[in-house]
DNA sequence: ATCAACTTGAAACGTATGTTTCAAACAAGT
DNA sequence: ACTTGTTTGAAACATACGTTTCAAGTTGAT
């Protein structure tokens, strides 16, 4: 029954749009249109605009997951040598760098996605990708906070979500921020290369000298908790 | 004539939902009935929602951005000591905390504004904030510019956002994140401790060793241009 | 008290969206 | 060739939205 292309082409279009103008503001019919398919191929194949969205999600994260898992298995394998922070986050970017290119700056549009799934509301994609991928995120989670010994926990947790600000952010509004930069300075910055600029700035201001000072957040531990202990960022 | 609190009582709903819900997904009538107000008195006093948005934002930023002007003159009059990063930081904060606070949290919920005046599409309100406010802006991220003289221009205008995103994030997401530190670490981090917290962070990621590997883009210079140089960040 | 300008209330309008329906087209196995 | 299960196409449906309308209400100056 020759698995329909269907399929594909409505994800390339959702994706690309999605990217575009965020969720609520594409429309089905924009997607369908630009896919070059029935509307109702959409609620066919994906049941919903909502399953849409999370299956765009899936077709990037679920291989990008597991080539991580896999990387990580590889690093702690080897527990003499424990990695750096720097290690840590240039693994990140190696992934992301990994997974198959579908068309040129498929990365780009996938990291401008990563950032919206924060900042849109979207409940139920929050829900479904800390389901699916919040288990392999914990992981990864814990072996950069244990990069950073002397920094107290609590300082520690508000820093890695000033990096993922600072990831999702730019990475967001990256069209946009290379344009102007072409623009200013006339050189282009791949991808790739902003990426790989993070790496360092990240690693510095995780190795800040701590900024706490009031009493109470110095000497506050992370307290063990039953279950469900959210170290890693709520996705 | 009064004029009439069904103004602040709508830009106060507006500015709560569109912080909760995003711009889009916050329709004017779920603004009105929370604002106990008619549906038509969005148009009547603002003319179209697009217009409402923008109020919302400017009822916060006009008021900031005199006072952080009045703070930069201020500080430029006496130029024998030019102020560090870690001042110029700490000058935000301050004029933040500054701008009166209308209900407890009413900062969280305007940086949570900020946050998504980035990432949403509304071309409208780059253009407006851009307009209104990108003058001051500007002239603010001169001064940083100025304070680490070292990395070459191109990295530095890729961390300018890196900054501006790890702010923009933290602050969008705080609500839940304070939640979790709670949970998680038994201490209350107040807005204004996680502000103070990402002062030395974002210092300490400006000032990293260069990470710039790429010969053209070590030398890469700001080019002059005729006009509309966008060193800042397009608001 | 009267008048004029301003503000509100309730309803309707026009448009766009996600979803459903169902007949037609297609594919593959027998 | 026929049948069965799958996929597409065009249309309709129900709902939600931003905006407009206009009569009723309110307010403040004369």
């Amino acid at each position: 029954m020759a698995q329909s292309e269907t399929v594909e082409r409505i994800l390339d279009a959702a994706e690309q749009l999605f990217a575009e103008k965020g969720f609520s503001e594409t429309s089905l019919r924009l997607i369908t249109s630009k896919a070059g398919v029935n509307l109702a191929a959409v609620n066919y194949h994906f049941g919903s605009k909502k399953a849409l969205i999370q299956a765009v999600f899936s077709r990037f994260l679920g291989p990008f997951c597991i080539s991580l898992e896999r990387e990580l298995d590889r690093r702690q394998g080897k527990p003499e040598a424990k990695a750096s922070l720097e290690e840590l986050l240039e693994m990140l970017v190696e992934q992301s760098l990994a997974v198959k290119p579908r068309s040129g700056n498929d990365l780009s549009i996938f990291m401008r996605l990563l950032g919206l799934a924060f900042s849109q509301s979207q409940g139920h994609l929050r829900r479904y990708l800390e389901d699916m991928y919040g288990k392999v995120f914990r992981r990864y989670m814990q072996l950069v906070y244990e990069t950073a010994p002397r920094v107290p926990p609590i300082e520690l947790f508000w820093r890695v979500h000033f990096m993922l600000g600072a990831a999702a952010f730019s990475m967001s509004g990256i069209k946009a921020l290379r344009a102007i930069a072409e623009n200013d300075f006339g050189v282009n910055t791949s991808i790739e290369q902003v990426m790989r600029l993070m790496v360092p700035f990240l690693a510095a201001g995780m190795r800040a000298e701590s900024g706490v000072t009031d009493e109470a957040m110095a000497k506050a531990q992370l307290k063990p908790r039953s279950k469900n202990t959210t170290l890693a960022p709520k996705l």
